[in-house]
DNA sequence: GTCGATGTTATCAA
DNA sequence: TTTGATAACATCGA
């Protein structure tokens, strides 16, 4: 599921892979979640030129040479990919951009969550998904970290889950984190210690750091990057997805319980709540 | 064949 | 303020 980590994965290939690249044709497979329509999009991007790619939160934004974007969300299944022109064509795939040098990109997403919008440059940051978000996790500063924590009545776990408030981290990095800052996930943010806040924070960038220096965490085939290649970070989880396996550190059972809605792994003994 | 779990986000109710 | 339920959707495994 693309968090931070593999969102920034998928943002540095297709820096590397689209810019300067012009779109020649645009072929929906399935109008879904295309906005302001399908027909826009297409219009909009045959005849374009991709000139850079920045990453907001989970959210990819794609530059184009006419002063417009195309904003693009994975949600829990999309997928960006680029193509040689004869690669058959996967299930679930609902847009294929052509270039003018033959090859594509493709648009892919099983459960269908992810959406993308064409938008002017200057009205990216009126998008509603985008003027809601926080700091992103790895830019936010210690001090405004640990405020935003002494402010929150909520569980940590909701608290780093929340975009509004820290972005870019979802439920396998919160779990994490948590984990290296050995944090209850039911703790409650303003309850923890100055302390321990900074430590949160710490961890929260170097968790992140790392798992974007692995490419990102490839869950059940979910996530993979532009080039089709998995990420390494899955064999470095300590708790997510590890209930009942001994902790790494204590050696302890994994424990899973619903936390904010979301399945959600702890150590017992490592992690206590205060 | 059915059912539950998967995890992101918007929206609405409490 | 915050939490919880729900809905969007397909796949997998029990």
């Amino acid at each position: 599921m693309p968090e931070l980590p593999e969102v920034e994965t998928v943002a540095r290939g297709l820096r590397a892979a689209l810019s300067g690249r012009r779109v020649s044709a645009a072929r929906v497979l399935l109008a879904h979640h295309m906005r302001p329509s399908p027909e826009a999009l297409v219009a909009g991007l045959v005849g374009s030129t991709f000139v850079g790619v920045r990453r907001r939160a989970k959210h990819l934004l794609l530059d184009l040479d006419d002063a417009r974007c195309l904003v693009v969300h994975l949600r829990m299944t999309g997928q960006l990919r680029c193509h040689r022109p004869g690669d058959p064509l996967a299930r679930h795939t609902h847009l294929v951009l052509t270039f003018v040098d033959g090859g594509e990109l493709r648009w892919r997403d099983v459960r269908r969550f992810g959406w993308m919008e064409l938008v002017a440059h200057a009205d990216v940051d009126r998008l509603p998904a985008l003027a809601a978000l926080g700091p992103d996790a790895l830019e936010i500063e210690a001090p405004d970290f640990v405020a935003a924590l002494r402010g929150s009545r909520r569980a940590m776990k909701a608290f780093l889950l929340a975009q509004d408030v820290v972005s870019g981290i979802g439920n396998i990095y919160a779990d994490e984190i948590l984990f290296g800052a050995r944090v209850h996930p039911r703790q409650v943010a303003a309850g923890l210690s100055a302390r321990r806040a900074a430590r949160v924070h710490a961890v929260m960038r170097d968790v992140l750091t790392r798992a974007i220096g692995a490419q990102g965490s490839s869950i059940d085939g979910q996530y993979v990057a532009v080039d089709g290649a998995p990420g390494a970070f899955q064999f470095q989880l300590q708790v997510y997805r590890r209930t009942g396996q001994p902790c790494v550190v204590c050696g302890t059972p994994i424990r899973r319980a619903v936390v904010a809605a979301r399945g959600t792994h702890w150590c017992p003994r490592c992690q206590v709540r205060r």
